[in-house]
DNA sequence: CTGTTAGCGCATTCAC
DNA sequence: GTGAATGCGCTAACAG
């Protein structure tokens, strides 16, 4: 198609002539707000719209209006299936209040969301959701907390999920509960000595979940000493390393290790593998997130479902209700009455009952 | 933070009226093409937008430009591992760019669809990028064709991946190619008798992988009977019922099931493990597209491998470059000769070498 | 209820 | 080189 040949869409402007009407009708017969137009004069406004294919700018609209429809989302990695099924639930229900979503990816470099933040302001989003947790120590010195600040004084919405660094609005997750009833029904299956692979220090998701686990062991009887807690990266090669070098230590009478998440999880299970041991039968394994992989590997990983779908979905819905999504939000993932996103255990064979 | 203390964000008219000069000087120091102005002036723009933290109104300068830097992709599923592949892709480049992405999820709902196109053309987007091969028999009737020809011929750019149903501008895979040159490998390890699972006929991509795969089998003695071509949906499931079919009907002596994508495979895994057979060891399986979750399955899938990422970098490339980046955007992935993307055969232990 | 008019924030022509 | 003025497409007072 050449340059030449371009129609330049069609604008309010056409329609009002071809319906003969003014401006003014035509934009409340087709945005308008509560309709006060004479039936007759709206039927043609709409026909005229069909005929010439009209679709209403949506950036005149924002500067008219001086609000946009936009969402913006900024996630550590868009492959990453815990980021992308939020990401899912985030779309949805952006699609339900007719609203864009548009995606970036920090691709968890501090500098570049903190870049990624500032160029998203452009767009005068009406909420700002961050996925993902971060370093506690910021190394652009507060400089996020400010722009995100400075968001929210200008009207928008910033809502966090699964990082509480920072002073905003976000969804809460019940790590600790949900790790401690994991810890509980291990110990009821007959698990007593276990072993942790977990991220560093610093990150309240991981801290969280240690702690609701070294809970449920406390109550079901279980051991875990400090010694058999491994630090390593929140990844799926921090899984691997933490698990090998547990294995390569020797792992005593160690029966179960913990995975903090699943893509550690699905490390450990190839650590042991390619230390010639079997996952299940030889050292057992959990994680926690119950992302869609962990059906399908080998064998399936007793985790902790969290709807992270419903994450997405309510992370949006928090933006736009305000705190009364507390109250309102609920659905069957949503504990109405805390406010919280609620976690259940699912057994799976990686830990197979014993004795 | 109540409604009251709200800032609204500084103005270009902030930004000339604190720096002392004009808001074209102030626009032309900014945002302008090629800067025709005084240093000094300039200086003071930057200081004075800095000290206000100003930040341009992307909807306002879409207006006032009558362009915009928006990127449209629609995918079938956000949470797919294929299409959240691709749209990492799509995301990357447009960043290099400074293009931002607006995401949205058909559903594989062909009406779905075309209501989205609709809704998407309304931010005037630069480019608009289909995901995802749809059935053949256009249940809108030609609609979304019609959709995207005008907003072609309002200038925009459409391209579509992995779908050629129209057209369009079409990012190529070798899909031919790929599947013979993994029949002909699986040949080579000493596989003889095949089946496979594929989706229904009237999708381009499966009907190439499966004439592709015949042709390898042709030249290296393979043998694949009709009747072991079993058609079920191109998802997960669909490549469980169709292996279970398979199992059910009787093996006899066919050795390997090729899947015509990944998740087909997957499928056909749990089916093989499910019927109390071990996949690789009993009856081996193939996979195509290489999605990150085959690593991590047991047995580690074959399959070909197709860049996801590149394929989504260069949709974005061939709808900014048009035909010359057949020429230009080579890079590893891409033969820049055909501007075809390449694949490649990857043999894992679902297919292990044989007699 | 309808039409006229004045902006929204910005880029860009046109005079100076 | 700089600034004043016009317009982008649309909404929202404001008059009629």
């Amino acid at each position: 198609m050449s340059e030449t040949d371009r129609t330049a869409p069609a604008t309010l402007h056409d329609v009002a002539r071809e319906a003969g009407v003014s401006l003014a009708t035509a934009s409340r017969s087709l945005n308008g707000s509560t309709r006060k137009v004479n039936e007759s004069y709206r039927q043609r406004v709409l026909e005229a719209a069909a005929r010439l294919n009209y679709s209403p700018n949506l950036s005149a609209q924002a500067v008219a209006r001086g609000t946009t429809t936009t969402v913006a989302l900024l996630v550590a990695d868009i492959a990453d299936p815990y980021f992308s099924s939020i990401a899912s639930g985030v779309v949805a229900e952006a699609d339900r209040e007719r609203l864009i979503v548009t995606m970036a990816a920090t691709e968890r470099d501090p500098e570049r969301e903190l870049e990624l933040v500032r160029q998203l302001r452009g767009q005068r989003p009406r909420v700002i959701i961050l996925a993902g947790s971060r370093p506690t120590s910021d190394p652009t010195g507060g400089a996020l907390a400010d722009e995100l600040t400075a968001y929210e004084r200008a009207g928008g919405r910033v809502v966090l999920i699964s990082r509480n660094e920072l002073d905003f609005r976000t969804v809460l997750l019940d790590n600790r509960a949900g790790a401690e009833a994991l810890a509980r029904e291990l110990t009821r299956i007959g698990y007593r000595r276990f072993a942790v692979v977990t991220a560093g220090e610093g990150l309240r998701t991981a801290a969280d979940r240690l702690e609701g686990f070294r809970a449920g062991l406390a109550e079901g009887g279980g051991r875990l000493d400090e010694t058999d807690i491994l630090r390593e990266a929140f990844t799926r090669d921090g899984g691997y390393a933490g698990t090998r070098r547990l294995i390569e230590r020797g792992l005593g009478d160690i029966e179960l290790v913990f995975a903090a998440n699943d893509v550690m999880a699905v490390g450990a299970l190839s650590a042991i593998r390619d230390a010639g041991l079997t996952p299940g039968r030889d050292l057992a394994v959990a994680g926690f997130d119950d992302i869609p992989t962990v059906r399908d590997v080998t064998p399936p990983l007793t985790t902790v479902r969290v709807p992270l779908e419903a994450l997405g979905r309510r992370a949006l819905r928090l933006a736009l209700d305000g705190d009364a999504a507390d109250a309102a939000a609920a659905g069957p993932d949503v504990d109405s009455a805390a406010g919280v996103v609620t976690t259940e255990v699912v057994l799976r064979e990686s830990t197979p009952a014993r004795g």
